[in-house]
This record gives structure tokens, sequence and C-alpha cells, in this order.
DNA sequence: AAAGACACCTGTCCGC
DNA sequence: TGCGGACAGGTGTCTT
């Protein structure tokens, strides 16, 4: 489900509920997710949230001491439920708040987490080694040609690779791909600077158009109000194998790449 | 170091 | 209607 414009669409509708409040209990009802929830979670209790931020898919709930990580894997969402609410099927993990909502974790798949940080995420190893923001100024064409440099990766994994930049999943990956007009499949090292910088130019539009319009909802994504995102009505290749391109009519292809799903139009990306 | 395969897990959809 | 198989928005880990 989520990719960055979905993830900040949740941060940005469970922030108004959670900064200044108190965090009154962590409610684990299944600790199974990617990595067994860990005790210390509770060490958020009686603590007020400082802030709600993101580095990369990672939601960072502050606390006046430590930090809640919490990640949506590929199935996860939040909603604000009243206390009371009965839970459902896959709600795992539900954040009392002392006003009298919840934060409530539901995730299928349980490929999602949520764990405890005492201080100092840049030693955490999940956030040491990830690349910088797309949406922020240390990335650029400049530094995606600087990275790409003797690697002879297809430009979709290279730019799906967090180490490189994070947040950008399968489906952003095809469209950013596809406005800058680049095969999927071309080598990384093989691009030219100015390419890559249509491509950062690219990346950067698709993910602020998608935050704006809230996400996209493919099957179930619903921002923590239960509101569906409307990008999806904008994706200009991603699902649309055989259906003719919106610049130039031929068919619209579809083949895997690094056991992914890949959108492309043969003739306008090359 | 880089690249690729595989793993985790459940739900859904499609063809038979 | 039921069943098997493929597939799904992510990413850490292992092997080459």
């Amino acid at each position: 489900m989520p990719e960055l414009p979905e993830v900040e669409t949740t941060r940005r509708g469970i922030e108004p509920h959670l900064k200044g409040r108190r965090m009154d209990a962590v409610e684990v009802r299944d600790s199974r997710l990617r990595w067994p929830v860990p005790d210390a979670v509770q060490q958020a209790c009686g603590q007020r949230v400082r802030a709600v931020e993101r580095r990369a898919k990672y939601l960072l709930i502050r606390l006046e001491s430590g930090t809640l990580m919490l990640h949506l894997g590929m199935s996860g969402s939040l909603r604000v439920v009243p206390a009371g609410h009965e839970p459902g099927k896959h709600d795992h993990v539900d954040l009392h708040i002392d006003n009298g909502q919840l934060i409530r974790f539901n995730d299928p798949r349980r490929f999602g987490s949520l764990l405890w940080l005492e201080s100092n995420d840049k030693d955490h190893p999940l956030l040491s080694n990830l690349g910088p923001e797309p949406l922020s100024a240390d990335f650029s064409g400049d530094y995606l040609w600087q990275c790409s440099r003797h690697r002879r990766v297809a430009i979709k994994s290279f730019v799906m690779n967090g180490h490189i930049v994070v947040g950008v999943g399968n489906i952003y990956a095809s469209e950013a791909l596809f406005r800058a007009g680049i095969h999927p499949l071309r080598a990384a090292g093989r691009i030219s600077k100015l390419r890559y910088q249509w491509l950062a130019s690219s990346i950067r539009d698709v993910l602020e158009e998608a935050i704006r319009q809230g996400g996209t909802t493919l099957r179930d994504f619903a921002s923590s109000d239960g509101q569906p995102g409307y990008f999806g009505q904008d994706l200009a290749v991603y699902g649309r194998e055989g259906l003719p391109c919106i610049q130039c009519q031929s068919p619209l292809r579809q083949r895997r790449i690094g056991q992914r799903a890949s959108y492309y139009c043969s003739k306008c990306q090359r």
C-alpha cells in the first residue's frame, strides 16, 4: 500500500491528534509484525508527544524521551477512532491518547513494524544508511548522476534503492521514469547528467502531486480519517498495460524488473 | 561493493 | 462454488 505520499498523508492525518497529547497506553494485541513488537514500546506510556515526523517511510512519534518508530509495510494503515471502538481483524496495535481517541494500526500482511528508539536515530541501523529525502535540498539530478557512476543496475531498481534515495516505491518509480522519458531498464551508469536532472524533477513533482491529492488508492489505502487518495486517477502508466500511452497512443508495456511489475512506454522512454 | 534472489504474510483475483 | 497459483503499494538479509 503505502509509498512516501501515503505515509506523509498518514503523518498529516495523525499529527493533529497526537501533538501535545499524552500517550495513555500502547495496546498490543498481536506483536507478530515484521519484527516482534518489543515490550519497550510501553516506555511511551505517560509521555507527551512532541512531534510526529517522517523519515523515508518510517513514522517517528517523538515523545519527551524516546521515539515510537512505525512502518506500514505493504498493507499497513492507521486510523483515528474513538476509544471503545471494537477492534477488527488485523487491528494489531492501538495507541491510546488522552483525548478519548486512539490511533489504530491495521496490517493484514504484517510486513509493518513498531519499534522503540531510546534516542539518537542517527545510530539506528534502519535509519543510519538511508539516502536523502527526495523532497529535500540534498536531492538533485547531480547527486543521482554522481551516485550512478559505474553502476549497471536498471535505473528503476536504482531509484527504488533506499540507500540512494528514499521513498520512491514501485508506483512512483514507473511514473517518474515515464515523465522523464527514461526506459526503466536503462543502466543507471549510462544516463546523462541532464537526463538525471529531468528525472530528479519528475520524482519530486510526482511525489508532491500525489501528496497534494492524499496519496494513491489502489485497493484499500485510506488516510487516517478514512478518506481514499485521489492520485490513482492521475497515473499515466502504472497498472495500464496494453492501454494507449497518453503521449503517443502506442500500447503500454509491462515487465518485471527486480521482481517488481514495471510499466512503461517503449516509444516515449529510451 | 554491487546485484539479484528470497524471505516475511494475508487477501484477492483469475482460470479451470 | 471450490481450488491452485500468481500477484500485491516494502525492505532486510543472504548469496553470488
